[in-house]
DNA sequence: ACCTGAACACCGTTCAAGT
DNA sequence: ACCTGAACACCGTTCAAGT
């Protein structure tokens, strides 16, 4: 057994290996509970080899989205578009519900990798092919922001991160209610229809929510291409900084 | 000028002077500089002060969201639901863009504060009175997702963070650019025609790109609500997870 | 009872000393 | 030349000792 751990130990370290056991951890323990010492505890190395593949934390973390991203399918090239899109869309969504930390994860790059490129240009290559306009896609790619990754923002609750809200009895749920519904009147008609009557089991379909948004904005993208739209930098390309006019 | 500084020091610590520094502290060093320990230098007290009016960052941070929000402008009732969703969502923008740092305390944010209601309240509430469903309503908050707070992820760069990307010599610029256009076909053509040729000087119209995915949307929302759209779970209440219905 | 210095259990990263 | 222990400059938060 000693000798077995021996052996491991010499298997040499490499970028993949660190990925991974980052990846891991991740999964296990959240994205707060990656630390450097720690990823090196797991990987059985003192804190500084991990250094010798990696020259900081950063780049731990934009490798670390790129091993997620590398689980998304390939696009299925024959498909039309909106479905082309969504379909890749929705294998990004399978993968950040898979790593929950992905999310935060992502949002918090600032570099964009190669992958992370790659998986956009095979984005836009899908509006592309649908017959969007390079102008056009580029507005829509903007629109979509973060779905493209297959999240939204939790807009109302936060139920993946473990979160235990405190018990309170049933007349101090009452209670609460009635307040809620005192000083929030919208949101608590909101609650109401999403629950139909018990408003303290709300819970969001996420996958509702978010399949919802992506064709509000791919079927909004669609009457645009149908309509030729053009932005107004395209017409005037000199003027750089747009005022939004109203009338448009 | 001692006695002042003891004068000053006598002054009671409390939560709103506790707030105030921390976002004046972050809006000068960004919320990676903001420390618990940063912020009682700053305040001229011992660290553990501060954890009297606060029990502990995360709060803070919370705080800090608040004080930000109650800066948003209240919202114009006498105009045209839409107009009246973009003034409060533009106003909203005004102040995320004074505090860059509100992106990502925002979107850290795990619980939702009263303020933080009574935010969400109102944009439902113009919604609402622009003849939504409440159930249309709930879709359509989440669909606009951050974008409710005046801000959207940024997709391609990275501008307002301080970033200096190396400076390259023209010949490695050129490099670079054919390496781009083999590798990323659409996004380089993305880039060409939002620059219009020069695609090293890309960056894009970060408000253009925001009013343009806020009317997508909002126009899409008018038109579902003008065939009164109702979500399949409104017709069905007990289904709560719901497959996507390709024909819908 | 209130306040606070020191301490605890961590961080990411540098650096010089060891092989 | 490579590897690594110790050290540095930080964190958020606890806690016991001081007033």
């Amino acid at each position: 057994m000693a000798r077995k751990s021996h052996v491991r130990r010499r298997e040499p370290l490499n970028l993949d290996r660190v990925l991974r056991a980052a990846v891991e951890l991740a999964d296990q323990v959240g994205i707060d509970g990656v630390s450097m010492r720690r990823l090196a505890q797991q990987l059985d190395v003192v804190p500084m080899a991990i250094y010798k593949h990696v020259t900081a934390k950063e780049e731990l973390l934009d490798g670390m989205v790129d091993v997620v991203l590398g689980e998304i399918a390939p696009p299925d090239l024959s498909l039309e578009w909106k479905d082309a899109v969504r379909q890749r869309v929705l294998s990004a969504r399978d993968v950040v519900l898979r790593h929950q930390w992905a999310r935060t994860a992502i949002e918090s790059r600032t570099h964009r990798s190669p992958t992370v490129l790659a998986y956009m240009d095979s984005v836009a290559g899908l509006l592309r092919a649908g017959g969007f306009s390079a102008d056009l896609t580029h507005h829509v790619m903007h629109a979509l922001g973060n779905r493209i990754w297959g999240f939204s923002p939790e807009l109302f609750d936060e139920t993946h991160r473990g979160n235990t809200q405190p018990t309170v009895d049933a007349a101090g749920q009452a209670a609460l209610m009635e307040e809620a519904e005192r000083r929030y009147p919208h949101i608590f008609a909101i609650v109401m229809a999403a629950t139909s009557g018990d408003a303290s089991e709300y819970g969001c379909d996420e996958d509702y929510e978010f399949m919802f948004a992506l064709d509000l904005l791919l079927d909004g993208a669609e009457r645009l291409r149908d309509q030729q739209w053009r932005s107004p930098r395209a017409s005037s390309p000199s003027q750089r900084c747009l005022t939004y006019d109203k009338g448009t």
